[in-house]
RNA sequence: GGCGACAUAGCCAAGUGGUAAGGCAGAGCUCUGCAAAAGCUCCAUCGUCGGUUCGACUCCGACUGUCGCCUCCA
C-alpha cells in the first residue's frame, strides 16, 4: 500500500517515491498578490494542505516551498491605480490571503520566498541561458527562445506550431519570435527596477519559480503544484527556463494541478470579477465547512461553488464533530491531542482498524478525499454502540483522519462557545441576564451567564413549568444561543 | 481554428468489466413535556446512439451538451 498521484507530466497515475530517501520537497505556485484572493485560490491550498498532511502522516520529512510572485505588471498597475507603493499592494493582498488562510486551518509553508528577494539566482540563471544561447537581449527585455529547446511544450502538450495559429498571440518588434517570453523586462519611466547585466529592470513571470524553487530545493525535486490554468504558459515555461540547465536533467518529478473552482458556471477569475472574495467567504461559513466541501470533490475535477453544496457541508461536518464529542465523553477522553491521534491511526485499534484502512485506501489512490469522507461516514454508525477504551480509541482515530483532512475541531473553539457570539448577541444576552438573575458586573463572562440561565430553565423543568422554560429558550433563542435537552441534561451551542 | 476535460438520483458528488461510496434534502419509525439534535430504515441503473464482450455505467466509435487552456489567472 502506498501513495499513488496522478502526474501531469507523464499523464498517468504514478505510485509517489521521494527522490531523496525520507525527505519530500515541495514547490506549490502561491500567489501574485494584485488583488482580493478568492475561492478558487483556497481551493488549490485547501488541497495541498491535506497533502502535506497524510505526507507527515506517512512519515516523510516534508519540506513545501510556497512563493509570492510580488512583482509584475498588474501590481505595478494597481499601485499606480490606488496612488501606494507596489509594495503597499502586496503587503495588503498578501496579508488578507495568508490570514484567510490561517483561519481554514492552511498550516504555513517552511518559506514563503519572494521574486524582488531573489534577484541574483534569477540573473544567474538568465545568464546561463544566454550562454546556451536560448536567451537573448533585445530592447525592451531579455527574452528566451522558445525555437531554441526542443522540448518546449511536452509538459502542457502543446506544439509550437498548434501555438502559433492561435489568434491572440501579438507578434512584437522587441521578439525574435512571437512565442518568445519576457524573462527580464527592462525599467520604463515609474516602474520599480533591480540592477541587472542588461541595466535596471525587473523579472518577467515565470522566472521567479525556477529560481526560487532551485534555491530552496534543489533540482530536481518531488512535487511541483498549482492550479490546472497554471499549466501553460507558466509552468511549461519554468520547465523550459530550468531543464536546458540540468543537463539532461528533470526540473521536478511530480507536477500535481489542481481543478479549478467555477461560480454560476464559469470560472473563478480576476477578470471575470465573478469571484467570491475569500475573506467575505470566510466571514459568512465556517472555514472547516469549506475545507469539507471541496473534500468532497476530486481535486482534479473542476467544481462549481454553490450555497446550497456549502450548507450540505457544514451539516455532514456537524454529524462528525458531534460523534467525536460522543465518543470522547463515552471513551472518558479529556482532551484529544493531535499527535496522540496521529499514533493512533498509525498502529489502529480494533474499534478503528476498518475506518483506517478505508482511509489510507482512499488517500493513497490520488487522494481521494471524497474516498476518506466517506470512510469516516461509512465507519460512524459502528461505533455508537463503543463504550470505555474502546471508544476512547474510536475517538483518537476519528481525530486524527480528521487532523489529516484539515477538519478537526480546534480545541480552543469548543472549550469556549460563547467566544462565537458576537457584541449585539452579548448585549442582548447581558440584557435577558439582568431581568432573570440581575445586572451583571463588569467581568462577567458571557459563557457563565449563559450556563446560569440554562440552569433556570432545567429548573423550571424539572418543575414542569414548561411554560417557563420554553420562554427562556426562545430567550436564549434570540441570542443566538440554541439549547438542547439530552438524556444527560441540556446543552447549548452559538449558532451564526 | 488547435489541444483537452467533463456529462451518475431533487442538489453536491465518489466509483468499478460482473448488476452503483458518501453528504445534503425528502419519507417512515425510535427517543422526547414540546422542540431540537441524534439513531435506525427507505430513496438512482450511471447524456444519446451504435460496437466489442458471457456480461459495460465502467472499453471503443459517433453524436449531443457543458466547460477549460491557447492572454493575466490557484
Amino acid at each position: 500500500m502506498s501513495l499513488r498521484l496522478y502526474n501531469s507530466r507523464t499523464r498517468a497515475v504514478e505510485t509517489f517515491t521521494p527522490l531523496d530517501g525520507n525527505r519530500v520537497r515541495i514547490y506549490m505556485c502561491g500567489l501574485t498578490p494584485s488583488a482580493d484572493p478568492h475561492l478558487g485560490h483556497a481551493r488549490s491550498m485547501l488541497f495541498f494542505d491535506v497533502l502535506r498532511r497524510y505526507l507527515d502522516f506517512l512519515g516523510y520529512a516534508v519540506t513545501y516551498v510556497q512563493n509570492v510572485t510580488d512583482i509584475d505588471d498588474k501590481i505595478i498597475k494597481r499601485a499606480a491605480d490606488e496612488g501606494v507603493t507596489w509594495h503597499d499592494i502586496v503587503e495588503k493582498y498578501y496579508g488578507s490571503f495568508a490570514a484567510s488562510l490561517d483561519k481554514l486551518g492552511v498550516r504555513r509553508p517552511e518559506v514563503e520566498p519572494r521574486a524582488t528577494e531573489h534577484v541574483p539566482k534569477i540573473i544567474e540563471i538568465i545568464r546561463g541561458l544566454e550562454r546556451k544561447g536560448i536567451a537573448y537581449e533585445s530592447d525592451d527585455g531579455v527574452y528566451y527562445s522558445v525555437r531554441a529547446w526542443p522540448a518546449y511544450g511536452q509538459l502542457s502538450g502543446r506544439h509550437i506550431d498548434d501555438l502559433l495559429e492561435s489568434v491572440r498571440i501579438d507578434a512584437s518588434e522587441h521578439k525574435r519570435d512571437p512565442l518568445d517570453f519576457a524573462l527580464w523586462k527592462k525599467q520604463k519611466p515609474g516602474e520599480p527596477a533591480w540592477e541587472s547585466p542588461w541595466g535596471p529592470g525587473r523579472p518577467g513571470w515565470h522566472i521567479e519559480c525556477s529560481a526560487m524553487s532551485w534555491e530552496y530545493l534543489g533540482e530536481p525535486f518531488d512535487i511541483h503544484g498549482g492550479g490546472l490554468d497554471l499549466i501553460f504558459p507558466h509552468h511549461e515555461n519554468e520547465v523550459a527556463q530550468t531543464e536546458p540547465l540540468l543537463d539532461g536533467g528533470f526540473m521536478a518529478n511530480f507536477w500535481v494541478h489542481t481543478g479549478l473552482l467555477f461560480f454560476d458556471g464559469s470560472k473563478m477569475s480576476k477578470s471575470l470579477g465573478n469571484f467570491v472574495p475569500l475573506e467575505e467567504e470566510l466571514r459568512r461559513h465556517d472555514p472547516r465547512a469549506l475545507r469539507t466541501l471541496f473534500l468532497q470533490i476530486d481535486y482534479r475535477k473542476q467544481a462549481n461553488f454553490t450555497v446550497d453544496s456549502i450548507a450540505a457541508a457544514t451539516k455532514g461536518l456537524q454529524r462528525l464533530d458531534e460523534t467525536l464529542a460522543d465518543l470522547a465523553v463515552r471513551g472518558g477522553v479529556a482532551h484529544l491531542d493531535e499527535l496522540e491521534a496521529l499514533d493512533a491511526l498509525r498502529a489502529p485499534a480494533p474499534a478503528a482498524e476498518s475506518m483506517v484502512r478505508a482511509l489510507r485506501e482512499a488517500l493513497d489512490a490520488d487522494m481521494s478525499t471524497a474516498g476518506a469522507l466517506a470512510a469516516l461516514f461509512g465507519w460512524l454508525p459502528g461505533t455508537r454502540a463503543l463504550e470505555g477504551e474502546p471508544a476512547a480509541q474510536a475517538a483518537r482515530a476519528l481525530y486524527g483522519a480528521m487532523w489529516i483532512l484539515g477538519v478537526a475541531p480546534r480545541v480552543e473553539r469548543t472549550a469556549r462557545p460563547a467566544d462565537l457570539l458576537n457584541s449585539g448577541q452579548v448585549e442582548q444576552l447581558r440584557g435577558l441576564y439582568a431581568v432573570e438573575v440581575g445586572p451583571a458586573p463588569n467581568g462577567k463572562q458571557p459563557g457563565e451567564m449563559v450556563e446560569e440561565i440554562v440552569e433556570l430553565r432545567d429548573k423550571a423543568r424539572r418543575a414542569r413549568d414548561f411554560a417557563r422554560s420554553d420562554s427562556l429558550r426562545d430567550a436564549l433563542a434570540g441570542a443566538g444561543i440554541v439549547v438542547k435537552d439530552g438524556k444527560e441534561g441540556s446543552t447549548w451551542s452559538v449558532v451564526r
